[in-house]
DNA sequence: TCCGGTTGTCCATTATAATGTACATTTGCT
DNA sequence: AGCAAATGTACATTATAATGGACAACCGGA
């Protein structure tokens, strides 16, 4: 089987735009790199979803760093093709329908959504606590579903933010099928500079992923806050990859009173969904 | 302003994977067109969505008739931006997690999905029949989202499956912003030719778009199978276009009878919706 | 076992896509 | 109004992406 030689190297996920803007030149002497169509394509698309609102093509390509002329004759493309909208006005260009009808299909054959919806249900049910669903969107975490628990405060992330893997509990549950290299090579160096400042030592970091993997779970009290305890478990599929992580987030005193009791209620959850994540036929 | 100039100019849609296979030469003497990345990209894409299941690359490249070694490149572009994914054994690849945040983002921004859920329920109740929503994908119609009426019979289209234009009720309203010759240059010729094998004289759709533009309304017996009666009408937008249809499904003698009431309810759903599908900010 | 069909890999060739640049047009300020 | 900045358009250049093929590995029957 070639797969693992071939298709494993490449399945490497390059840091997109993080630091390889298009740099005129690294070494001198060096020609700058041409970006590859696709590839700008879905860096304007993700940069859009970012955005949370639509922009103009000049707009984009300021913001990304891309040549304009190339962002126009992209966004003419994915125009035609109803990747991109129109919308609003001056020409503003959002995210199209055909990339509902493509994440409609994605949905329904690993259709996690019905499962999962009836796990936060429950969670929230029996916690009173805000539930999340997450997941890994290449090199960040991403809060997928979200049910808000009976009192809502202000929560660190929004359901599709992209939030940094050092600064979540899940974190340390999602990158856990890693070797410490890869972890280090996947992670943007960056990305360990807390919002408060400080850095993570990649390190710490790495012995807590050990921690959490030996346990299946992981605690700690907010990064992104000064007042919440979040817990995760991890939502393990057929291959026993963590592929998702269920978690709550509790004020601090309540989540240290129910301690145990969350994290049964959360791995109870997370026991029903695995294995279930994979491929209908 | 230049939209209408150049924008508009672009706007227009290509039958894609319809009628323009990489033919090798139409006119004798001209080069073969070489394929854009993009548009192959998406024309997999579109292909896997079609065929609900995880393929393999060679596969893919056979039956959407592209050149193996565009097709492996391409699929191992996308999979570095998870586009696509391992799915299934052998190597097979399934649209990536990528698209479903994508297709979330945008069904945040044009959020008709709540809305659009609620009606459906409120069609459901009122009618006990099957009722949809509607919209075009590209030159094909696409059912959105579906609420099964009390006695669920074999509806003609599941959710997410493209259909001709021509065989639907909502077809009728679907293209009723375009002019005569643009309906034509859109809906491909042989998807005027319907399920029994009969073709429907393209001029008697047009009419029947133009009837159903100036009523609101399209009613007829389903071309698809021979036992019920499809309802639809028009989701219309700010800039008054039908973007969407809302349709209902009921057996014919059911549908006979309750004609009137059922087009009440639907008008008084579409009403909600109508100018809602906007962009927030 | 052998053999045809399928599948994945590799590479040279050349059509063309991504880019830089210059120009045109609009917008927002003063 | 008048100017600067922002935005859209057009085009030539060249790095490179899409392609056709040749090869190797694998599979499933006779």
């Amino acid at each position: 089987m070639s797969i693992d030689s071939t298709w494993g190297s490449q399945k490497k996920i390059d840091g997109s735009k993080d630091g390889d803007k298009p740099l005129s030149t690294i070494e001198p002497g060096i020609t700058a790199k041409r970006a590859r169509g696709l590839d700008r394509a879905f860096e304007i698309l993700d940069f859009l979803r970012e955005q949370k609102s639509p922009m103009r093509p000049n707009e984009i390509a300021v913001q990304i760093g891309a040549p304009r002329s190339s962002v126009y004759e992209l966004v003419n493309l994915l125009l035609r093709n109803e990747v991109l909208e129109l919308a609003g006005a001056d020409g503003r260009v959002f995210l199209g329908r055909k990339l509902f009808f493509l994440g409609a299909a994605y949905e329904e054959q690993f259709d996690f959504t019905r499962e999962c919806e009836a796990a936060l249900e429950m969670i929230a049910r029996e916690t009173r606590e805000t539930a999340q669903f997450c997941m890994l969107d290449g090199n960040k975490y991403i809060v997928v579903r979200m049910k808000e628990g009976a009192r809502p405060f202000r929560i660190s992330s929004d359901v599709g933010q992209s939030v940094p893997i050092p600064w979540t509990a899940s974190g340390r549950l999602l990158v856990a099928h890693m070797s410490d290299q890869e972890i280090l090579d996947f992670i943007p160096p960056q990305d360990f500079k807390l919002p408060s400042g400080e850095w993570l030592a990649p390190e710490s970091f790495i012995a807590e992923v050990r921690g959490a993997a030996v346990k299946g779970e992981f605690t700690f009290d907010s990064i992104v806050d000064s007042f919440t305890h979040c817990f995760a478990v991890p939502v393990i599929d057929a291959e026993r990859r963590c592929v998702a992580t269920l978690c709550l987030v509790a004020p601090r005193e309540d989540g240290l009173a129910n301690y145990r009791h969350y994290l049964s209620v959360l791995k109870k959850a997370a026991g029903e969904l695995s294995g279930k994540p994979a491929v209908h036929d």
